[in-house]
DNA sequence: CATGCTTGTACAATGTATATGTACAATAGT
DNA sequence: ACTATTGTACATATACATTGTACAAGCATG
């Protein structure tokens, strides 16, 4: 079976309102956090990826880009997208009050959508093994 | 103590990226989720509602018109927006992914800003037990 | 080392979203 | 009736998101 092409990396819900640049972030920083990514690992090309996405290549290079900028990624002309190691963020109160605001947000919307408490709860702990079970080691 | 002008029932924060509207629609929703704002609650009026976040009563008006088609409120001309009694939502599969993709993007920026996972599960049932204290009468 | 290809980047152009300024329509109170 | 109050409509200004196109830096092959 060969040809097979790998699955896209991410992918992007177009017409789901929020930015595809930002759903890219978003995805890329799951991975990220996750440790599915790990210090150098090449991420595909900004073109590759945007193809495979549906999007501009220059869509793909502001989300890298906005990666780079938090210290994911490091970024050259010619050489591509490499993930780095990126010491740890000092949690700050802003970034902690901007989560709180958001999570109520997103719960009360959740609930107003016909999302019952439990099924809530069980997307919270399902996502959560998710992003740290790398690294709990 | 007359005069004391009572606290706005929002506070939005201007220069947080997020829409003012968007904002005034999330925490309403959460307050209306909760039961905090009970059918029959009169809102404040978009003017007055707007000179206290600091922004336009237009602005004011998006946000209450999204709530409206959402059916929580009802807006007349010259009487003002009423909370009224929505029958609730079947929770669709569309809800429910776009809900896991936003709370993986939320968690994940949390743990990128150095938020613990222990503060992030704090938060999350604090936040739990203020959206449906009211409900689980 | 020269040439061509691959990679990310810069910048202008376009469309959409957000916020505002202003005027209007419907309702309530007097 | 008249006036004040309320949400609404619409045009305008500005910022944001996406794209088209051209360029700069690194790599590979001869």
């Amino acid at each position: 079976m060969l040809g097979m092409p790998d699955p896209p990396i991410v992918r992007i819900d177009l017409g789901s309102g929020a930015p595809a640049y930002a759903q890219i972030v978003a995805q890329l920083r799951a991975l990220l956090v996750s440790g599915a990514l790990a210090p150098g690992t090449r991420l595909p090309t900004v073109r590759q990826l945007a193809v495979d996405l549906g999007v501009h290549h220059n869509t793909v290079a502001l989300a890298y880009r906005t990666l780079a900028e938090e210290g994911w990624l490091e970024l050259r002309r010619g050489r591509g997208a490499v993930v780095v190691a990126r010491e740890g963020q000092r949690a700050n109160s802003r970034a902690q009050e901007e989560f709180s605001r958001r999570l109520e947000g997103l719960l009360a919307k959740a609930a107003a959508d016909g999302l019952s408490p439990k099924a809530i709860v069980r997307e919270f702990e399902a996502l959560g093994r998710e992003l740290w079970k790398e690294k709990r080691r």
